[in-house]
DNA sequence: GTATAGTTGTGAAATATTTCACAGGTGGAG
DNA sequence: CTCCACCTGTGAAATATTTCACAACTATAC
């Protein structure tokens, strides 16, 4: 049975509110406390969990780490997943050292910009890259997910090289919408859309 | 009749891309090109667009500046809305100077941080001010939108005093789950959240 | 004028998702 | 042991959302 997409990102978001909660010392938590750290109501969190392999006990609640590991099991995030981000402007240098993708089975294993000169003036742990060589360097490095942080203009054709090198995935912050073919993810994040996504919450209701 | 969430999301997503469209002069549109362009599919888009007031001409599709205006209106995205950003690091500076929000009825009136050296050095159109002056300009200038772009140990705090200032929305880009009381609308924007979903996407299908 | 290819708008049907309600389990206090 | 407060897991009911199908319209070409 597969899991539907809604229960999916709320799975994604609890994954990370439990990891606050272990790094705050709790070791075990339940359907009410989560409801009120994430705003998801209990009962559907509790449905949620259902889709897992019987996580918590009854009358107890559930041990947080057993829970991660349901979870991650669930949604296949297991292994390694190797990603890229490409333009090291002020958000794409504020990713590459991002240090929750560490926890989360992510890996950062390279950066891309188009001037020669900033990768070799930035200070980087991550392996960096002139852009021409992306292509390259995703068949190489067997880069799964491309992250694109460079300017509306070029998005489009960076995310095009990435789909033709073969990412799996894409997470896109360039203020364009990248639409990617069947086989492809991706996830287009707007700063404007979620303004306006609040804005119309608060005026509308 | 109150529009569904879901419709509200993809009428923002619709909504800049038809500014994108516009921007590269095209002023008629229709459903099945937004299909290709949003990926959503068409017979959802037209449904999306039946609860704005009959925007489309039968038989030759939607002119665009038309559509834009009746989006904007049925989602209440009309006057200016007030936003100020919190922490001026490489993420928050790059916000406050982000141009799409002009566009969506948007104005960063204010930028904040901790460190007043920081804010004297920095050059910027948006007026700077230090972080402990938030509730008081919040309340001064009216800012109904705060966005969160400070390491994760403070998020909490800037959004309980952005609250307590007024504040009706909350735009988090701190690895923090920020919840707030009834009628303040949060949207957490959290990276990782993302690439776990385009992973288990991936792994999972 | 006619045919054609494209388009919208929308009830009704099909699905998907959320909510409810409750049986049954747990742990601690007295 | 008994009571009580709290917990999970889940089938069934209630809602919400998406998809379908098609009548009706438009623009263009010939």
């Amino acid at each position: 049975m597969s899991i539907p997409e809604p229960t999916i990102k709320r799975l994604c978001k609890i994954l990370s509110t439990l990891e606050i909660l272990e790094q705050e010392g709790n070791s075990f938590t339940s359907s009410s406390k989560l409801e009120q750290i994430s705003g998801f109501p209990s009962h559907t969190i509790r449905k949620d969990f259902s889709f897992l392999n019987n996580p918590g006990r009854t009358g107890s609640g559930y041990e947080i780490s057993a829970l991660k590991g349901a979870i991650s099991q669930s949604l296949g995030l297991v292994g390694e997943n190797r990603a890229c981000v490409v333009g090291l402007g002020r958000l794409g240098s504020s990713l590459l050292e991002y240090p929750g993708f560490n926890n989360g089975n992510f890996k950062i294993v390279a950066g891309f910009d188009r001037s020669v000169n900033k990768i070799e003036m930035m200070d980087s742990t991550v392996e960096l890259f002139p852009a021409y060589k992306l292509e390259e360097i995703i068949l190489q490095k067997k880069i799964d997910i491309g992250i694109i942080a460079v300017p509306a203009d070029v998005a489009v054709a960076v995310a095009q090289k990435m789909i033709d090198a073969g990412v799996r995935g894409i997470l896109n912050f360039a203020p364009v919408r990248v639409v990617a073919p069947e086989g492809v993810v991706v996830q287009n994040v707007y700063a404007v859309d979620y303004l306006r996504f609040i804005a119309s919450m608060i005026n509308q209701r």
